[in-house]
DNA sequence: GACTGGCACTCACGCCACGGGAGTGCCAGG
DNA sequence: CCTGGCACTCCCGTGGCGTGAGTGCCAGTC
């Protein structure tokens, strides 16, 4: 059966004002605020039916409605458009992100304009190396039986590693290895390189293999094993502010914030970079962030995604404008990215 | 007149069962818990004095007494030694930080084991480009007319900028710069650089100095400008445990932790290495941060520093055990960098 | 059949009064 | 100079009470 019309509209009507007073919200002063023609005691008879289907709750008998996880689910997925931001915002967002001067600089600068614009706490994790391509690698030797490894990435990323050599070597012999380490690596995708460094170390010359061998070794650490993600944090304060929402303490939950792995697991496991995704309540796995919503998208320089960003907040929380403010700053971090790795 | 023996004892007495039991201590307990060898009323004669010279407080009248700032000055100062760690805890630190794979890593980890080993925010600063030198910078052409410059420090610490070349450039021309370039800096002090680069714009070939002198602003900006200290933070959550020690909420003082500015005016103006500073309540320039001590020293790879780190927490504070673990971090950082950096 | 007005009921919350307990200040005596 | 004793202060937890917002239900109306 198609849910009733107006019990959708007193649905939307309680999020809606729940989420901008923070307080359980009764039937008379729902009549008042939007003007749903009708009274008082039939919003009551929804309220009461909606509350049997699990989309409201009541605090205490006696007290307002609140909705439920699923309440905010239904109104996600049905009762809301994401909000389009305007155009001075959207110049703003631009405006703050070009200022950036490298990689670090842009996931710096995104991740305290996401805490700042939506008011909860945002993540931003590094664009991903294994999803990344080869830009550029270097080979510098600091001393005749110790090399740096320098790897960039397309997406503007740079990782350095010291190798070990076994024995002393030229610079020429270097920079033979340099050559050829670059014919086959630049231009591919970090997660298909492993195969191409195991092929490398037969085909430089044989003077040069045991070299070649110290550095595949550093080589598929620096690219593969190094899978370990960083992130970038801001606004734990926005925690604070929404205390209240919390039941308890904060602890448990900053906890689980500083843990990194479980913020990739909230942010990180996006594939395709175009959709925002909402995670509600316990719709995560975590069961510290039972009380917490997640939205959260992909970013990258085209439209797969080389990394994720989000933010993370009380599920009481403004879906519509947090998602139209997820989307838009992912958006310019992707084009920012494009522009930095056309050459 | 010198202080009485007993009433230093007595003040002791109670910073260290105010910082144990987090509540204000009174006569009678103080007799029990220390063998003062003295009756309850006695102290209470001496509490009276400690109060009127303002080393102690009573929250409300009939209550215990509680250390004022003034009163941990003392302590800190006069009353107590820095508790020395036992061998155990110095191989767990040792060990633990001897697996760090890069400075990236050093950083991470060191700031995560003071906040665990102190239970407060700990802080460490990234070794300071302006007080590191250069170890090595390397020119990648990524097109005919735009070349990415990546300096290593020291320190371990990599940096990296595009810069956009006023024409094509080929690649024996960036050699020579390359060379060039290095001949000139490398081993100097990043402080130094400056007038080195100006110099340097004289000396290339005529045909290089278009470029060069594009070079020289990016340089310019990599080795001096760039004098944003970057930062690691870790340990937030242990704020929550000691809220109660902060009048009204948490909100302040984690609004003051994410400014990095302010992070690094408390512990980053060390010079020397050696000494672990302590600032107590408002002793620190911040009102926000007004009911926090800082707990901070240098660190570097010999005897003068390149960077600095930290706890921050409540002025209730076992200060001998913090700074021991401060400053026993700081020791096997500062290890660690002078490994890295002999090559 | 759907909506409305009315009414009794429930329960969180703020207020106040009360008693216990920990701690103090002071004083007289050793 | 220290000690035991005593009166006093004041925080804090507890329990009773009134108020008000909000509900559920029912009978009446369109």
């Amino acid at each position: 059966m198609p849910m009733d019309e107006r019990k959708l509209d007193v649905l939307r009507a309680i999020v809606e004002d729940y989420v901008a007073t923070q307080e359980p919200v009764g039937s008379k002063a729902l009549v008042e605020r939007h003007n749903l023609r009708v009274s008082s005691a039939t919003v009551r008879n929804d309220m009461a039916v909606l509350e049997e289907e699990g989309y409201i709750r009541q605090p205490h008998t006696s007290a307002g409605r609140v909705p439920t996880d699923k309440g905010y689910r239904l109104f996600v997925d049905k009762l809301s458009r994401i909000k389009p931001m305007s155009p001075a915002e959207k110049r703003a967002i631009q405006r703050f992100l070009d200022g950036s001067v490298d990689l670090d600089d842009v996931v710096h600068r995104s991740v305290r304009l996401l805490a700042q614009l939506t008011r909860q706490v945002a993540v931003v994790q590094y664009p991903s190396l294994t999803r990344s391509s080869v830009r550029h690698l270097e080979l510098i030797a600091v001393s005749t039986t110790r090399i740096m490894l320098v790897m960039i990435t397309d997406t503007g990323r740079v990782e350095q590693r010291l190798c070990e050599l076994p024995g002393p070597t030229d610079e020429e012999s270097i920079m033979a290895l340099r050559r050829q380490i670059n014919e086959k690596l630049v231009g591919k995708k970090l997660i298909d390189t492993p195969t191409l460094v195991q092929a490398l170390v037969e085909e430089v010359r044989f003077d040069l293999r045991p070299a070649m061998i110290s550095l595949s070794t550093v080589l598929l650490e620096t690219l593969v094993e190094r899978g370990e993600e960083r992130l970038a944090l801001a606004g734990t304060v926005n925690l604070t502010r929404s205390a209240l929402d919390f039941p308890g303490s904060l602890m448990p939950i900053l906890e689980a914030i500083e843990e990194e792995v479980v913020l990739l697991k909230l942010i990180g496991e996006t594939d395709s970079s175009s959709m925002v995704r909402v995670l509600i309540g316990d719709e995560n796995e975590f069961v510290d962030l039972r009380s917490t919503s997640v939205v959260s998208t992909g970013y990258g320089p085209g439209t797969t995604a080389v990394g994720g960003l989000g933010v993370l907040g009380p599920t009481r929380m403004d879906y519509p404008s947090t998602m139209a403010t997820v989307r838009a700053v992912a958006r310019y971090v992707g084009e920012i990215l494009a522009q930095n790795s056309q050459n």
